[in-house]
DNA sequence: CATGAATGAGCTTTCATTCAT
DNA sequence: CATGAATGAAAGCTCATTCAT
């Protein structure tokens, strides 16, 4: 899933078929919600045809979050290796890309969230593995920020889970035709996250 | 479901057995996850017991969720009719409900929020009306917070969702046993839910 | 499955319903060739009827082999408990049984030789022991008559899993209806039984 | 599928690898545990590959039957004619014939046995009329040895059977690496043989 | 012949639910 | 309320088979 130069643009997520229909099914009515023979409808498929290229229900779902983490993890690294690299220029990058993503990527990331508890074990494993990678960019960013004495935050950890959880929450009420245009939801959220970090 | 005078205090929920499994059940592997089996198994009842006591597993489902709205609209109206009648005082009381009841019963607020895609249309109805109620009392704080000069923002609507979700989201990442003390977390947040609605 | 007291008594053997289905249709078209849509029609019983007193369709294989086999084994144990203790007249008990059991349980003995293929691991091994402690009745008789030198031959192994043969394979071929009298066929087999391991 | 001169030499078979992965494989599960998968797998071809020699799974089963059973009654019958025209002569060439093929093509022999059943009604019509021809023949002998006087047996068709079934039963437990040499048994089971036809 | 994609029909199994006792 | 037996509907998945390339 490799991503256009501009991490702050984004077009149509242009899913093969079969994660598009497991898309939207699962984020509609979720992971055991949804029938294979749903899959295969929406994706213009039938029942074995998705067991061609999918050896479980499971292995769809675990198909479908690695897509959506690793577009994330992607663009946060596009966006903070272009930004400044003092610890505000960083972290302000980076809370923008989630917060873009989250708007950007709803579906994806609200099935990611709720259905982390769908995986098997194994599955499980690996993608918490790739989730936490993405959370260990804002740690770091964070402590930099607060050994550099430009961020002022007693618990840095706690800030960053935070600072992640208001981003990704996002994702659950944001809605494109709002009346708040993007721009001005990005400043405010953004203000939000650097009082949380302690930026004064 | 009354609750005890004090608003900030929470017990032991003392739920129904049946209600108490399916809370736990659903919290684990969602509504659909869930079977009727395994209600039985937790609540101690046979299968036939539970279809004694609910005439189908929407209808668990559905007095479940009612239950949690309705304790959190029983507690957001104590928080307030307690408070002074400042809308400073009345924002205040009502995100320290809000934020201490999400602390307080995580999952149940938890499966309120994933499952209401698993209500079936009445019901849903039902269970929104009772949701937009809570979110209205919010609503009305902030617009007579914003008409009496005391509040400063543009979008009285957007910033009135926005603190819910802020609020909301403290169930999906809230550790009781975590470092953060819950009166520090209350501090922080409503620190935030403040700046959203512009009080200075 | 416990035997009338007299070992050469055989009626029909009442088997429980699913059984007796299983019995037909694996005896007809095997085991894999027999769906659990036919054993329900046979047995009288939807196919989630089939689940509620069987896991699985394996499940039901291995009972019915087991209960075969444990029928063969109780009569086998009557048979030369009530004959005399010498190693031809316990011999002739045991060949006879043998032989009355595959005239008498044909399909039952013929399921049971065909689709221990089907049995997974660990019920083959299961039903391979119970089928071994058959064979050792046979081998230690062999061995006895042997070591008393009423018998006559080099290889009692070979000589036991012969005869064991000859009377298994009965079950493949007779027909009740047959002209040859059950009693005939017994003095005849008997005969050849008697020279396979060297009674003169 | 001709055969060498000599009908008692026996090499591979060296069948197409269709046939010879359909032998494994029926042999090891059954024709309906076998899927096509398997026996493309197992003969080294696509499974289009497979339906590029075959129509279908059930032809292969037809094929591999009457290549096996075409084999025993070109032996059987290279047996006979090079024997003495004698009818005990005949009997025991016959004999050893269907003892040493079923000796010798285990597998096949006990393939075509077990999945008879699996043949659709025509192509079974057609194997019986192949495997009745075999039968004639033994039928034959045995009645000219009863009109010569040679043979004593008042049912002269069922001891033919029993015959038969003695040779084929073979099949189901020979080992070839077993003590028991090759020409030890032939001696054993051809005197079994003789005793049942009458030959005294 | 291989590859890859595809499917109608059907498989084993499970589900929510019910009823008699 | 429990036990035990039962079921219509549907679940996830597999089968033999086909077609385009």
């Amino acid at each position: 899933m490799t991503v256009a130069e501009d991490w702050r643009t984004y077009h149509e997520q242009g899913l093969p078929r079969i994660l598009n229909a497991a898309l939207e099914a699962f984020a509609e009515h979720g992971y055991h919600g949804t029938t294979t023979r749903e899959l295969a409808e929406r994706s213009g498929l039938s029942v074995p045809g998705i067991y061609h290229h999918y050896r479980s229900k499971q292995d769809i779902l675990v198909d479908l979050m690695m897509v959506v983490i690793d577009e994330l993890i992607e663009r946060s690294r596009l966006a903070t290796s272009s930004a400044a690299s003092d610890p505000r220029a960083q972290f302000d990058a980076l809370v923008e890309s989630l917060l873009r993503f989250h708007m950007s990527r709803q579906r994806g990331a609200m099935v990611s969230t709720s259905e982390l508890r769908s995986l098997e074990p194994g599955n499980r494993e690996r993608y918490v593995a790739r989730r936490d990678e993405q959370q260990r960019m804002l740690d770091k960013i964070i402590l930099a920020g607060v050994a550099a004495g430009e961020f002022d935050t007693p618990y840095p950890a706690d800030a960053s889970r935070a600072v992640a959880s208001l981003c990704v929450g996002v994702a659950s009420w944001y809605r494109p035709d709002g009346r708040l245009s993007v721009d001005v939801l990005l400043q405010r959220y953004l203000t939000i996250a650097e009082a949380i970090v302690g930026i004064r």
